[in-house]
RNA sequence: CGGUGAGUGGCGCAGCUUGGUAGCGCACUUGGUUUGGGUCCAAGGGGUCGUAGGUUCAAAUCCUAUCUCACCGACCA
């Protein structure tokens, strides 16, 4: 490609929306442009590295016994009904009617349609298992768009869905499909993590999200330094790590005037907030038969809503106690609350529960308990999982210790079991002649959006720097001076057909431009590999090699070019 | 949806407080200059100042309404 042919679209300055680096650079460097909130054009270098990536995702399904498939973005809304999800969807479900007045949505995924389809086309246990996907245009109607292509409304997602006799089956596949996400981002070449998403309560995994780490994500992953294990921090279980020591010290009491939080008591004391517990009241649920349930964490840790409401005692979602609430009830303030001698169900966080001699509300203002020990002080209490892992705690699967780092999520895999298989009546006969309803999973990836997590994984201050299997091209070619040296048009336009002979993707920059400018543009764009052509070298018949990631300059022979970018880049 | 802020050539902004008929940088066009890291000089083209209404001799500027967008919180690939 001939950059004078071509439409290079970079921009000195990035629009003042653009937050984060992936959005700025991609605009700067004429990938995408807006039409409207969450509604993006793809410019021609932009198309390239979505292609790729759309190249390989397509390669890994298909060597996953995947079979594709294209569905429409405009879906009857009679489906939905039957699904639920036309109540249960809300506003991000675009609703739009045709001149006939009949209900349509913009599909934002397409289980209802592949369920109704596999529901007509398939009949026979003989048939199964069957795994169908697409790469297509999905429409969420968002309430912010954010981020540029990172979380727009329109947006480009493999969507594959799977249909199973049995749960065995299922597991197969969905172990299958985990596989072909590690060898998609291996390729694409990003430091990913196969999160677990939700542990489910009966056997094991049944989601898993895939997150590219990057400061700029959204999630926080906590994951072991010494295993595979990752998970979500609201979701990862905290094993307490050392047991508990024994009782030394009797139980006193301090005065704690205005002492309203943990770090106040600690310092008040003289001690870190690990040796202090805090207590913090929560709503109970119906079935506990009381008012109010008394949570005990440790003084540093931090409570997590979703562990804590899932607890039967506790209410769901989650709701605290207002302090005037904990005073009628308890008759004492936030700041002095504790477990010893308090009137209703206490429940132990597992690392809280490791504590001894600790510190911990009065339940009398401006006063604390020294000393105080469960079993010895404190009787009736259950321990439960309750708080945030956090960095350095023992990884749950025992193999090392928790790191914590922001993650993009790009895929999620999920066993869905017969949610819409059964809605939409969906199943086949058995080898036993009796109807069936089948076992489904579902697995996206957000193919646009690796798009943005690669720029954030792989940027510099003067612009993108493109794993080699998604780059827009692999090499550009610029020449110094070409309009003024003939020995500098005649080897640049040679070398250009010798690439392109040789099926290597070239960016030929023969604009009448100053070296500067045409430097910028290529680091911007960052195609992995320079070629510049000067006078300079060319008296020994050589150009010079920039590598863009690294940065490393090198001196070729003309004739030697072609094979060193080929080799290089396993073309 | 709640909170905050902004709408002025393609992009980034100034002008608004104190009304007087729109300006700067980038980009673009032309000519010259320069040519291994976004040259420099000159000339030029392009804007219903988000929209509607009002106040006024006069509105980008003041008032009212409305629309849109962005940023911060709960959802998601």
């Amino acid at each position: 490609m001939r950059t004078t042919e071509y439409l290079i679209a970079t921009q000195k300055e990035s629009p003042a929306e653009a937050e984060i680096a992936s959005h700025q650079l991609m605009i700067r460097a004429g990938l995408v442009r807006k039409l409207a909130s969450g509604l993006y054009t793809w410019l021609p270098t932009g198309l390239r590295v979505l292609n790729k990536v759309k190249e390989i995702v397509r390669d890994e399904m298909n060597k996953a016994s995947a079979i594709e498939i294209s569905m429409p973005v405009v879906q009857p809304a009679d489906l939905w009904e039957a699904s639920g999800r036309w109540e249960e969807y809300g506003p991000e479900l675009l609703r739009i009617k045709d001149r006939h007045n009949r209900d349509f949505v913009l599909g934002p995924t397409h289980e209802e349609v592949i369920t109704a389809l596999v529901k007509n086309e398939i009949s026979s246990y003989k048939q199964l298992p069957l795994n169908l996907y697409q790469i297509q245009t999905k429409f969420r109607d968002e309430v912010r768009p954010r981020f540029g292509i990172m979380r727009s409304r329109e947006f480009i997602m493999k969507d594959a869905y799977s249909f199973h006799i049995d749960h065995e089956s299922l597991d197969q596949t969905y172990q299958r499909m985990h596989q072909a996400y590690c060898n998609i981002f291996e390729r694409i070449g990003l430091e990913y993590r196969a999160v677990i998403a939700d542990s489910g309560s009966i056997g094991g995994a049944v989601s898993h999200e895939f997150h590219v780490l990057a400061e700029s994500g959204e999630d926080d992953i906590a994951f072991s330094n010494k295993s595979d294990y990752a998970a979500n921090v609201e979701l990862a279980e905290v094993i307490a790590s050392g047991e508990r020591l024994s009782a030394n010290e009797d139980v006193k009491t301090v005065d704690t005037p205005n002492a309203k939080t943990i770090d106040e008591v600690a310092l008040q004391l003289s001690v870190e907030p690990e040796y202090c517990v805090k207590t913090l009241i929560v709503k109970a649920s119906e079935e506990s038969a009381h008012e109010y349930i008394a949570i005990v964490l440790r003084g540093d840790h931090v409570l997590n809503d979703i562990k804590a409401s899932k607890h039967p005692l506790v209410a769901s979602p989650l709701q605290m106690a207002s302090e005037d609430e904990v005073n009628k009830a308890f008759g004492v303030n936030f700041g002095s609350i504790g477990p010893l001698g308090i009137a209703c169900p206490i429940l132990v966080d597992r690392s809280a529960a490791n504590c001894s001699d600790f510190i911990c509300g009065a339940n009398m203002d401006g006063q604390h308990y020294t000393g105080v020990n469960f079993d010895r002080d404190v009787k009736d209490y259950d321990v439960a999982d309750l708080r945030n892992i956090e960095s350095g705690d023992t990884s749950p699967d025992g193999k090392g210790t928790i790191e914590i780092r922001k993650g993009i999520e790009v895929g999620h895999i999920f066993q869905l079991g017969d949610k819409y298989s059964n809605a939409l009546t969906c199943g086949v006969l058995t080898e036993s002649g009796k109807h069936q309803t089948l076992q489904m999973g579902c697995y996206g990836i957000g193919v646009t959006r690796i798009v943005a997590a690669a720029i954030e994984q792989n940027h510099d201050k003067f612009g993108i720097q493109w794993p080699e299997a998604i780059a827009p091209f692999k090499v550009a070619l610029i020449p110094m001076n070409m309009y003024k040296s003939q020995r500098v048009a005649e080897v640049a336009h040679r070398l250009y057909a010798d690439f392109i002979a040789a099926g290597v993707e070239i960016l030929f920059d023969d604009r009448k431009e100053r070296p500067g400018v045409m430097f910028n543009d290529m680091e911007l764009i960052g195609i992995p590999h320079s070629i510049v052509i000067g006078e300079r070298n060319l008296d020994n018949l050589q150009v010079e090699h920039k590598n863009r990631k690294t940065g490393e300059k090198q001196l070729l022979n003309i004739d030697e070019v072609v094979a060193f970018i080929t080799n290089q880049a396993g073309v």
